[in-house]
DNA sequence: AAACCGCACAACCGCTATAAG
DNA sequence: CCTTATAGCGGTTGTGCGGTT
């Protein structure tokens, strides 16, 4: 999920670099106006942040636009790494390895969102061929984008597709389709129409007549889903 | 209009590897 | 070496949202 709130939260964070934090967190700042809204979606965090007394008590679930400032401040100032002791040296009330997550996948200046271009979408089935789930190894090749983010595209879209083929993604049927049809699209589409979405891919995918009987069924809904992107 | 359902994605968990003392 | 802390990885879960019934 992503609330608008999230969403700002990362806008925010997401032009920032730690040299000239200040008009970024300027701008961040103006998110906190939000942040009312946002206990009401949130009850729980909210309630949990508001427990003062209770230093010891450690918040989980979705990070406030305060949190996020008082982290991203923390780290303009003081750099990244040691995140236990950063975390409790910023006074927030999480574990470092919940800090170091929602820094690495979405505070860091450097993170990249939004749809994957098609450049990178074939990447991705590329260097998941070649390494299997080896997220970070994947994500390592793709600037700005985190293995988090990357895994979760595989899981939600590829990992359908071979839902809708009926058939596993590590079957022999899906990798030959992922390797003579969807990556020499995404190629053609990567090398004119840049980075727009993959419509067309499965029309071409079905002009090949290559999936042809059982399977048409199948061809309309991975259609459908490619409409999507 | 309401209930339901599936998707997308942020965040968490358990585990391993490595570094530091 | 042994222990402890930290970083990082991959799998899984929780939940808001939008679409459908």
């Amino acid at each position: 999920m992503e609330t608008a709130l999230q969403q700002s939260a990362a806008t925010a964070g997401g032009g920032m670099r730690p040299a000239g934090a200040a008009t970024t967190v300027k701008k961040a700042r103006q998110e906190l106006e939000l942040e009312q809204e946002r206990e009401l979606r949130f009850p729980q965090a909210a309630a949990a942040a508001d427990q003062g007394g209770l230093d010891e008590e450690l918040r989980r679930g979705p990070w406030t636009v305060d949190e996020d400032l008082t982290l991203i401040n923390y780290i303009a100032d003081h750099g990244e790494g040691r995140w236990n002791a950063l975390a409790r040296a910023a006074g927030l009330k999480r574990t470092g390895k919940s800090c170091r997550l929602r820094w690495l996948n979405y505070l860091r200046p450097d993170v990249k969102r939004g749809d994957f271009t098609a450049d990178e979408q074939l990447l991705i089935l590329d260097l998941h061929s070649r390494w299997g789930n080896r997220w970070s190894k994947i994500a390592a090749h793709l600037p700005g984008r985190t293995d988090n983010e990357i895994k979760n595209y595989w899981r939600t879209r590829v990992q359908k597709h071979a839902k809708q083929l009926n058939c596993d993604v590590n079957s022999k049927r899906f990798k030959d389709a992922m390797r003579f049809l969807w990556m020499p699209r995404l190629a053609e589409r990567a090398a004119t129409a840049a980075d727009q979405d993959l419509t067309g891919w499965v029309q071409g995918f079905s002009d090949d007549g290559i999936l042809s009987g059982s399977s048409s069924d199948s061809l309309w809904s991975l259609d459908d889903i490619w409409r999507m992107q």
